[in-house]
DNA sequence: GTCTATACGGCGATAGAC
DNA sequence: GTCTATCGCCGTATAGAC
């Protein structure tokens, strides 16, 4: 099996390096201004590359925005299914709220913590999913079925709890995790740089202790 | 003091009309497409008016901008110290994290409950707080004094309590409390319709309720 | 106070050379 | 695979009539 040439193999290596160039590029655009506040030859020129190279690529702006996503929340969600899977086999009966945050959002946090691509991409996450408009059914696509495995753990953490309180449980929970994972800067103004939103490990262990908390007593139990 | 005329009292209330008008239309788009996703040309065709009456009023898209978010701002604000001060009379040092919450967030929610300006004031809200651009600094500008009262309040009320810890508290609450005022409808998906993100006096309840005992666990009370 | 007409730049997108 | 050249549209913004 030789079919493939040295040429060949360096053009696949230079589209692999040219189309990773221009995904990291777009990230860190789209995470400062936003869809509508980025330009494809804004992207190009950080790139070092043509709008005519990014379509050869992504096709259109839409192309490029949805590949910049899936890359990493394929990934993301797979590492977040495993754990949660685990935390279910190894806890049984005894899984607590704690242990069902630690488990969903601790992969993510240390995946941030360590890349600054992923700080880009956790970036755009937490606007989007505070945003109304149509991009948002991109990412419902992407991260609807990790939800609904954590809400279907946390029913049975809280058996007895009416389903509705559950829902609005996540829904605090999802509100304080993607306004942390967002790098606002707002905490660290606030209290005079006395915090910093880019110290990924205080706020994970936090936002566990917290909502965890919190959603405990919202759904009822002793 | 009859120095204003019938025809300058009409062009008034004229213009007073169209400013009101273009402001509701404008927030309503502003609302739905974000800032880089809405045009003036689209705010003027929609508000039966034209760019250059747009631009005569506000200026440019800035000042647009501006003046839809002060408008509503400065009003909720001035409610929302008022019930702090009032809070803090009343309760001196029996002082407690779910009192501070409720008299932060239930004016803001009985607004928008009751108005579709308001819903669509806050879903910028909710938008502008998650992003990282230029756009934050107007909301700080708007948002802080009330930020920083509620905050030391909190002190007040965990006096033993880290400082830091008291701005993570405040941290996780923002993130939740604006997250649930952008109606972005996510959770009405993922319970399949059993609750929703516009059911306002469900989410205030359940929101002093869980950010109060989760911060409560935070800030080390018994 | 409100509109028409228009300038001007930058946007996404395309054809085609290399 | 990558670039140059260019199109046509639409964005903000302006001048000036009414």
């Amino acid at each position: 099996m030789n079919d493939i040439q040295p040429t060949r193999r360096k053009q696949a290596e230079r589209r692999q390096g040219s189309e990773t160039k221009i995904l990291d590029t777009a990230e860190a655009i789209f995470a400062a201004n936003g869809f509508n506040g980025t330009t494809m030859h804004q992207v190009a020129k950080a790139a070092g590359a043509d709008t005519a190279l990014l379509r050869y690529y992504f096709t259109d702006k839409d192309g490029l925005f949805d590949a910049v996503l899936k890359r990493r929340s394929h990934e993301v969600n797979a590492i977040r299914l495993t754990a949660l899977d685990a935390y279910e086999a190894s806890a049984g009966d005894a899984m607590t709220i704690e242990g069902i945050l630690e488990a969903f959002t601790r992969p993510a946090f240390d995946l941030i913590a360590a890349d600054e691509g992923w700080q880009n991409y956790a970036a755009i996450v937490a606007y989007i999913n505070s945003s109304r408009g149509a991009l948002r059914q991109v990412m419902s696509a992407n991260f609807d079925v990790a939800s609904q495995r954590v809400i279907a753990l946390m029913r049975r953490a809280f058996p007895h709890a009416d389903e509705r309180e559950i829902y609005w449980g996540y829904h605090f929970f999802t509100g304080a995790f993607t306004f942390s994972i967002g790098q606002t800067g707002r905490i660290d103004v606030l209290s005079d740089g006395k915090v910093s939103s880019l110290d990924f490990d205080a706020i994970c262990d936090r936002l566990v202790v917290t909502l965890g908390a919190g959603i405990r007593e919202l759904c009822g139990r002793r």
